[in-house]
RNA sequence: GUGGAUGUAGCUCAACUGGUCAGAGCACUGGACUGUGGCUCCAGGGGCUGGGGGUUCAAAUCCCCUCAUCCACCCCA
């Protein structure tokens, strides 16, 4: 009987090679954007009592009534893998009482998330997600700056062809007047609602809105649909309407979608969702909105918040289909080949050296001749190579080949150092 | 969780209706070329054909189960 070869679990994937480089990029913009607009890291643990899902995402919600990694530890509390990062931070915002000491902060996360779904392209069971979260504010600017943040880094990106969808849920004074008369109008015409719907009409209303199957979009085109637009109190309505004069603002381009529900209970007023026609079905790249309830689930009624998360994984897939001739490379300045052991000793010396002049380099100690260091040297695709070998050490320098031009000089150390350290910024 | 498609070397794929030791390209290793790269030529390593069971004189090929991947539903990131 042989041994099973051991290989990632379900759902789960290894990040590297060319790839790797990709989400480094994106990692970068999204830090760099985080930096300009003065939003704070935070980072909060990966998993969390399960209490905290169940109340700030909501029971109803698909995340916790099938996709939650829970599970009992040593000590028997029940404990859950995050699905998504918004709890946890306005957990972290209420447990360091900021509501009290600093009520308005602004922060990003960036991580692993986990859901027990069948996975499928771009829908991995542990997947990743960089998020921006304002808590404190209720302006409608803030919901603006979020999109605004969202927009710099898909453009910095150079992902175009996206959509922004935008609706607004309501609140909690406008939302159970709605959802009365969207109840009332389904159950009315029951019959002609999918058997998925039927069940959503109990459980969850809203999510009706979702639905695909062509009985449900007929149902929804009748002139008496009731949209949520015309239902808003005079609060949201004035909220939206502010939202979307600073989108036009600043020339980001949106489609109303009053169809678009969030899969999280928690979120009203602002929702939106950022789409791509390039992944299938998995077309959702990023999404987001307001949270004004999400605090009161957690016992801390009042605390405004807006905020948005992306997907890494889907977002590095449209990057590897669209942008290919960009990728970013990793190449060293410098490949160091020691042709002996004495050669070893005085590259690992240089490497120190090297370092204090920031000068990026690669060691190979490949027990080769020069013909291999070179032939990997090329295809790695670096510009100079450093050969030292009983020759040089007999000479007291080294010798340093341009493989781009096919060059080679001879040089001590000082010299060196110097012509690198020029050099640098062009490799 | 439901339905469908696909699993052959590290990668991309061959192997007529079941029929001699399962092949090729790329990649890798060694050599031609002992300290000077890209090209060329030669040689080599690699596979329980995803796993298990069955049918058959004979299975990569047919049947069943299982696992994995992909697609769709569902849901979302």
């Amino acid at each position: 009987m042989g041994q099973q070869k051991i290989t990632v679990p379900k759902g789960t994937k290894d990040i590297l090679g060319e790839e790797v480089v990709w989400w480094q990029k994106v990692e970068e913009v999204v830090r760099e954007m985080a930096n300009l607009f003065g939003y704070q890291e935070i980072r909060t643990p990966i998993f969390e009592q399960t209490e905290l899902f169940a109340r700030g995402v909501g029971e109803e919600t698909d995340i916790v009534q099938k996709e939650m990694y829970t599970f009992q530890d040593k000590g028997g509390r029940s404990i859950t893998l995050r699905p998504e990062g918004t709890a946890p931070v306005m957990r972290a915002y209420i447990e360091h009482g900021l509501s009290v000491t600093n009520p308005r902060v602004k922060w990003f996360y960036l991580g692993p998330m986990f859901r027990y779904e069948r996975p499928q392209a771009g829908r991995m069971r542990q997947f990743h997600q960089f998020g921006f979260e304002a808590l404190g504010f209720s302006r409608p600017a803030v919901d603006v700056e979020i999109i605004l943040v969202a927009y710099l880094i898909y453009q910095e990106l150079g992902l175009s062809e996206l959509t922004l969808e935008l609706n607004s849920l309501g609140c909690e004074k406008c939302r159970p007047s709605y959802l009365s008369k969207l109840t009332k109008f389904l159950e009315e015409r029951k019959d002609n609602l999918c058997a998925n719907c039927v069940r959503r009409l109990e459980k969850n209303p809203l999510r009706v809105l979702d639905c695909k199957e062509e009985g449900c979009q007929n149902l929804f085109k009748s002139p008496s649909f009731p949209v949520i637009e015309e239902y808003l109190c005079s609060d949201c309505r004035n909220h939206q309407f502010k939202v979307e004069a600073g989108l036009e603002n600043l020339g980001i381009s949106y489609q109303i979608n009053p169809f678009l529900v969030r899969g999280l209970d928690y979120y009203t007023k602002t929702a939106f969702e950022v789409k791509t026609g390039q992944l299938g079905a998995q077309d959702a790249i990023g999404g987001g909105g307001r949270y004004d309830q999400l605090s009161a689930a957690l016992g801390v009624p009042g605390v405004a918040g807006v905020g948005f998360a992306a997907g890494i994984e889907r977002i590095v897939l449209l990057l590897e289909k669209t942008q290919q001739e960009t990728r970013p490379k990793k190449v060293p300045c410098l490949y160091l080949s020691p042709l002996d052991e004495e050669g070893e000793k005085q590259v690992l010396r240089l490497a120190r050296e090297l370092t204090k002049w920031r000068v990026p380099f690669y060691c190979d100690f490949a027990d080769k001749g020069l013909r291999y260091h070179l032939k990997k040297a090329q295809k790695s695709g670096v510009k100079w190579v450093l050969m030292v070998g009983q020759e040089e050490i007999e000479r007291g320098g080294f010798s340093l080949k341009n493989l781009t031009s096919g060059s080679q000089v001879f040089l001590q150390e000082d010299e060196l150092l110097r012509l690198l350290q020029k050099e640098k910024s062009l490799c």
